[in-house]
DNA sequence: AACGAAACCTGCGCGC
DNA sequence: TGCGCGCAGGTTTCGT
């Protein structure tokens, strides 16, 4: 359940259940989830958390010297549990707290990865740095001049991290549609007012979205058992054969990199 | 260098 | 009922 609204949410979640809890033990169930980087996760045993933050989609859990960074890719998901509460299917890593607690890594297709770091290696390290500012935070110029430099359809580069971070597949369709832009419409052909029409977008989009916790879709629940309620004010994603609420056309559902793709050809032209 | 495709995984819904 | 296929809110790696 990961765009960037969705992992707010988690953030602002696990913040208020877990700030200054000391972490006493971790189970290791599948070691997979912790990238190959990363240092000896161990080392956060009887450390306190200080904070969680977020950039793009990526997690951010604070313990003074280090910064565990967790990426939830496609189902990745975080519970809190009591510590004696048995190990459920899919549950990969348990940490354990002073008082009596549990947060628990989901992840049924297990993409999701976690990484320990010191903390002034944040900047340097090798997926967060290539990340690009989110769209509350970026240029309107810098991101025209990077995406007129693509050949490859705008609804591809609006899911490239490195170009824009924070989006996915379903607010990158709601972007494209609240900007009323053809989402094959390639990144050299782009104005510069579409691109500020997309910026704009997206900043409306992804604040309505974190005041509704999110989007659930596909009847599964997000982090901590908490539904968002985005998905009432989709207009495209998902909706194909359903009316445009701009005009009469049925909106339609395509492939673009592999990616299931969701527009009105009447409205985005 | 840049791009598309495959790989990484599991579970669900659909058609036959 | 059972099987095979396509599909899923993402990123990295592999070929060309």
């Amino acid at each position: 359940m990961p765009e960037l609204p969705e992992v707010r949410t988690v953030a602002s979640i696990l913040k208020k259940e877990l700030l200054n809890q000391k972490i006493t033990a971790i189970k290791v169930i599948f070691p997979k989830v912790i990238s190959k980087d990363s240092l000896d996760i161990n080392l956060l045993i009887n450390k306190k958390l200080k904070d969680i933050k977020t950039y793009g989609k990526y997690l951010l859990f604070d313990y003074d010297n280090y910064i565990l960074i967790s990426h939830l890719r496609m189902e990745g998901k975080y519970f809190i549990k009591n510590k004696n509460d048995s190990i459920e299917k899919h549950e990969h890593i348990i940490f354990i707290f002073n008082d009596n607690t549990s947060l628990r890594y989901h992840d049924t297709r297990k993409f999701g990865r976690i990484e320990l770091i010191k903390k002034g290696e944040l900047s340097k390290n090798k997926s967060l740095s290539k990340l690009a500012l989110e769209p509350f935070d970026i240029d309107i110029n810098d991101l025209y001049q990077k995406i007129i430099k693509k050949k490859t359809p705008i609804k591809t580069i609006l899911l490239d991290q490195t170009i824009i971070s924070g989006l996915g597949n379903i607010y990158a369709n709601e972007v494209l549609y609240n900007s009323e832009i053809n989402p094959f419409k390639l990144g050299k052909d782009m104005t510069f007012n579409e691109v500020k029409k997309i910026v704009n977008s997206a900043i409306k989009i992804l604040n309505l979205a974190i005041l509704n916790k999110g989007t659930t879709i596909r009847s599964y629940m997000g982090a901590l058992n908490v539904t968002g309620n985005y998905q009432k004010y989709l207009k495209v994603h998902m909706k194909s054969g359903k009316k445009c609420s701009k005009c009469h056309n049925d909106i339609i559902k395509v492939k673009i990199n592999g990616r299931s793709t969701y527009y009105c050809e009447n409205c985005q032209k």
